[in-house]
DNA sequence: ATGTCGATTTAC
DNA sequence: TAAATCGACATC
């Protein structure tokens, strides 16, 4: 019988894949939180626990910014899983999200909230926050987060699984029937999540 | 070339 | 409750 080895908390865990990304937005929504965001700057590395998100199923999905069809804004959308889709929105705010799905599929998971890790301080809580505190700009638009170096997403092998809520989408109501859908997932148990707490019964 | 709008945040 | 502020998109 060979030893089970434990596995040491390591600082940079395995990078998540092709593999992970190419699942429903709905799947790898609900799977991302609790896991880590890795933004490796110039002179250091800043790292948080994702414990909001939001999943964007597809063209049918009204709220979906691919809804709109394909245009020179959701092309990457369309593209292969694991890009980074950012846009810039109300003047002000860049919105990280990760497409997901097959090549074609034109779904996405857009991150709202994290908790920042390592000591930084950082209000990480909404998605507008999330992506100026880790200095996303519109240039990381179709970035491949599985394999840069400079934007990724990891495991986080010493949290247990969280206990995860579903909610509505925020600032979809103009999306139909799609504004219900519970397609919003928050960490019950982080203080990160953004404006509209849900309360607190798991799913 | 011009007009509208927005997956938000912040201030009044 | 409303202003801030600008890229993308539709339309002319």
């Amino acid at each position: 019988m060979s030893k089970v080895r434990r596995r040491q908390p390591s600082r940079s865990d395995a990078q998540l894949d092709e593999s992970f990304f190419s699942r429903p937005a709905e799947i790898v929504a609900r799977n991302l939180i609790g896991t880590i965001l890795v933004r490796q700057l110039r002179t250091r590395q800043l790292r948080g626990r994702i414990v909001e998100t939001e999943a964007y199923v597809g063209p049918h999905d009204l709220a979906c910014h691919a809804a709109k069809g394909r245009t020179r804004r959701t092309e990457v959308m369309f593209g292969p899983p694991g890009r980074a889709y950012v846009y810039f929105i109300y003047g002000m705010y860049e919105m990280l999200n990760i497409v997901t799905g097959g090549e074609g599929d034109a779904q996405a998971v857009l991150v709202r909230a994290a908790d920042p890790l390592d000591g930084w301080e950082e209000n990480l809580s909404g998605p507008g926050r999330l992506a100026r505190g880790f200095g996303i700009k519109l240039s990381e638009n179709a970035l491949d987060l599985t394999t840069s170096k400079k934007l990724f997403v990891t495991p986080d092998p010493t949290s247990r699984p969280p206990r995860i809520v579903r909610t509505p989408r925020v600032g979809v109501d103009y999306a139909k029937h799609w504004k219900d859908e519970l397609l919003r997932f928050v960490d019950a148990d982080s203080a990160a999540v953004s404006k509209p707490r849900p309360p607190r019964q798991s799913t």
